[in-house]
RNA sequence: GGACGGUUAGCUCAGUUGGUAGAGCAUCGCUUUUACACAGCGGAGGUCGCAGGUUCGAGCCCUGCACCGUCCACCA
């Protein structure tokens, strides 16, 4: 295309795909690349592997503007800059996804054995991964493809495994049957961090327990109650304390304790003890040395301890029946049917958690929580907003100890084994029915825990009779090893280059889930922070502050966005008035406002283009062969402020301030360079009139005269195109972190000596 | 129950160490001037949530309040 054919409008589907194609082949992506001339410093991002389990959405496009805009500016900088790119098997995440579909496909999930439906998801999640790859590129991420890494490479398997045994050594994860969070929809348990309060309102029910009556929302695990519960110094019970109640229906005698937790003020002041659906109530039992009666079965139905008749009822429908029982047996004094209380949901399907006794994996956080508090006090770790430190060591404080165990097919497999001379598992449906590997080993088995033999190590123990942990990892301990395990920890020669890494640029809706344990397991394993700086983005939301979801339909197709407007216009929409840590507001006008500067980018550079003379592409004030040129004390105004201009808005992206430095290039680029600077070229680059005198000429070169509309002799003329040149060059460079596709499509179009590409052209400012 | 954030022009938001209020979009008027109508020029529009306080001076600092939002939390 020459500069002649440039239409006058910028139509940016006509040229993304080619310029990106451009940079990949010539492998500007990789810092090993030839481009870099000794480079003193380096620079480094590990991309947040996003789920590949669908399309990128617009919340993708933010980190990957971000992380781009940091990475092309290190690039240009000139410092060994390092993107590296992933994809993440998003272990639960992945696996709710497939069930929907198998549902919807009208399959059974639980009747596909684990190996086969292992290999479907990974089929599908590969197939995802190559399509977000292809819309990583349409976004312009200028990464490393040749080091992108997959969650399930061997090699970062390898790394979690070897973490895994190193906690195990040092006492830092541990094996403990303990109440845990159990969704009976996805039949797994989940961490504290997946477990989801909603308000709900419930009837608090008044039971009469013989001496006493207690309050409680669930009656029917009643049959599995082992005590009842007052404060100590309550008078109304003081004298009950040690003498026995009553259940209902069952007629079972239980003990009546005292402890402090029970608030006299609540209810009757009266609770019942039901150790194994109450977490409170676990605790008090293992306080008190009670027994601990599992009562609710993994699909949510209540079991033994509860008589024929309610077994096998859900627990909706038994809290009814029992209630009617206990009623007609005179025994419900009272019941409080609005009473508002917080349950425990699966942040995924919403569905009421029950409290199940399993044994799980745990991990430590005691002691990898106080290297991270440190990390972050001392500064080794800076959160960008300052704030977000705030948030972090709030909940770093109140950390409990961490469930990495799930009950799912789609996830790195636990690696330990156990041998017993009894199975270590008491499967139904044969051994290549799911429900063997599913389902968590039945609490009979639990008991047997001290004749197991246990083997942990990152490679399958060689003698006979062991058989795997059916668990999977929290797909939050893998990706927590991320930055290290991508880099090649512990001798890659990247590892040793890049890490720790510079910034982590990821949503504020991970923070916990995802950047504390990365420090916590980058300090913990590598004895360094992963990061030294940890910028969150807020969510992108729509109109209504909604969050953009799939499920509420209300997501923007990034990639139908770019198709319209170009993705350098969607890249300044959601940089622009976006602040760190706060939430996006997007809107399809504020594309379009983005586009309409691309097309203002486009023509102004075609204005420059168009007055430059083709003999002397690079006007120069002096120079060999070159016509020479006198800068007007205006012209040297002009150079001056657009250094200025140049090293703000470095100064705000060196910040992490990217809203400024694009509204600052914005707005010089429209309202200095396009509506001032070359507006008031304009008569200065008519074609010099044989008329003109030198010295009327200089006197008139400092105020053009509008009258004449001419400009004062060719080597004024030169002087604007040598202003006009370096104003666009600068722009151009300084703008492409911000919209790299028109920037690099123009900077091919500008006349050089020789053949460059702005990608890595030396940033113009300090 | 704890904690955090917000409240600035019709809308979405900036406002860097306190010094007579800013941007984009929308809106109104004019201009179809040979880079661009995805444009140019010009205009209108805010007692910066409320009440006190510190200061020569506060949108910015302090105290209290109101409203909105968010996160954390095993009280029946």
């Amino acid at each position: 295309m020459s500069i002649k054919e440039m239409p006058s409008q910028y139509i940016a589907r006509e040229h993304e795909d080619s310029i990106y194609k451009m940079w990949e082949t010539s492998d500007a992506f990789n810092p090993d690349s030839t481009s870099y001339v000794l480079p003193t410093k380096s620079f480094s991002i590990i991309m947040p592997p996003p789920n590949s389990n669908g399309s990128l959405h617009i919340g993708h496009a933010v980190f990957v503007t971000l992380q781009d805009i940091m990475t092309r500016f290190h690039r240009m900088r000139g410092d060994k800059t390092l993107w590296l790119p992933g994809a993440d098997h998003a272990g639960f995440e992945t696996q709710v996804v497939y069930q929907k579909k198998l549902e919807k496909e009208g399959r059974n999930w639980f009747t596909i054995p684990r190996a086969e439906l292992y290999q479907e998801i990974l089929d599908f999640t590969l197939e995802n991964k190559k399509i977000m790859e292809g819309q990583l590129r349409k976004l312009g991420a200028s990464c490393d493809w040749s080091r992108e890494k997959f969650t399930l490479d061997p090699d970062i398997v390898k790394t979690v495994y070897a973490t895994f045994k190193r906690l195990y050594d040092d006492g830092l994860v541990y094996r403990e049957n303990r109440l845990v969070n159990w969704c009976v929809k996805h039949q797994t348990t989940l961490s504290d961090l997946e477990v989801k309060h909603e308000e709900r309102v419930d009837s608090l029910y008044c039971i009469n327990y013989g001496p006493l009556t207690v309050a409680t929302v669930r009656p029917e695990p009643i049959f599995a109650d082992v005590a009842v519960a007052v404060h100590p110094k309550d008078k109304r019970y003081k004298n009950l304390i040690g003498k026995m109640a009553r259940i209902p229906l069952i007629n079972k005698e239980i003990p009546i304790i005292a402890d402090e937790s029970v608030e006299a003020g609540f209810g009757t002041g009266a609770v019942k003890v039901t150790p194994s659906v109450d977490h409170n109530d676990f605790e008090l039992a293992k306080k008190h040395n009670l027994p601990i009666i599992q009562i609710i079965d993994q699909f949510g139905k209540l079991t033994e301890p509860a008589p024929e008749k309610y077994r096998g009822m859900k627990v909706k429908e038994a809290r009814e029946a029992v209630v009617a029982d206990i009623k007609e047996a005179g025994l419900l004094q009272k019941v409080d049917e609005q009473y508002v209380h917080a349950v425990a949901v699966c942040y995924k399907c919403g569905t009421i958690l029950e409290p199940r006794l399993l044994p799980q994996w745990y991990i430590k956080m005691a002691t990898l929580r106080d290297g991270a508090v440190k990390a972050v006090k001392t500064g080794e770790v800076k959160f960008v907003p300052k704030r977000m430190e705030k948030v972090f060591m709030h909940w770093m404080k109140n950390l409990r100890d961490w469930n990495i165990s799930r009950q799912i097919v789609w996830g790195i497999r636990i690696p330990v084994w156990y041998r017993s001379s009894v199975p270590p598992l008491r499967v139904r449906g044969g051994e290549e029915g799911l429900r063997a590997s599913h389902n968590p080993p039945q609490p009979s088995l639990i008991l047997r825990e001290g004749d197991m033999e246990i083997y942990v190590g990152t490679e399958p123990p060689k003698d006979e009779g062991w058989t795997q942990d059916p668990d999977v990892f929290d797909t939050w301990f893998s990706s927590g090893q991320w930055p290290f395990a991508t880099l090649g920890y512990p001798n890659g020669k990247d590892f040793k280059d890049f890490y720790p890494t510079s910034v982590m640029e990821t949503g504020w809706d991970i923070l916990f889930f995802w950047v504390a344990r990365m420090i916590m397991l980058g300090l913990y394993v590598t004895g360094k922070v992963p990061f030294e700086h940890v910028y969150l983005h807020g969510l992108v939301r729509d109109k209504d502050r909604q969050k953009m979801s799939k499920s509420k339909g209300n997501v923007i197709d990034p990639l139908g966005v770019i198709d319209l407007y170009g993705a350098d216009a969607l890249r300044m929409a959601l940089v622009i008035g976006n602040t760190a840590g706060n939430d996006i507001i997007i809107s399809e006008e504020k594309i379009k406002g983005y586009r309409n500067f691309a097309n203002k980018i486009w023509n102004a550079s075609r204005f420059v283009l168009m007055n430059l003379d083709p003999l002397s592409p690079t006007p120069l004030p002096k120079g060999e062969g070159r016509v020479r040129v006198k800068l007007t004390v205006a012209d040297k105004k002009t150079l001056k402020e657009l250094d200025a201009m140049a090293k703000k808005v470095t100064s705000h992206l060196d910040k992490f301030e990217f809203h400024h430095a694009g509204e600052t290039l914005y707005h010089y680029f429209w309202h200095t360079f396009a509506d001032k600077i070359i507006e008031q070229m304009k008569p200065r680059l008519q074609i010099p009139s044989p008329q003109s005198s030198p010295t009327r000429g200089e006197e008139a070169g400092r105020n053009p005269s509008p009258a004449t509309g001419r400009g004062q002799g060719e080597g004024d003329r030169k002087a604007a195109q040598y202003i006009l040149h370096t104003c666009l060059a600068t722009c151009l460079k300084l703008l492409h972190p911000f919209m790299p596709f028109v920037t690099e499509t123009i900077w091919q179009q500008m006349p050089k000596e020789k053949q460059s590409m702005l990608i890595v052209e030396k940033w113009p400012s300090k």
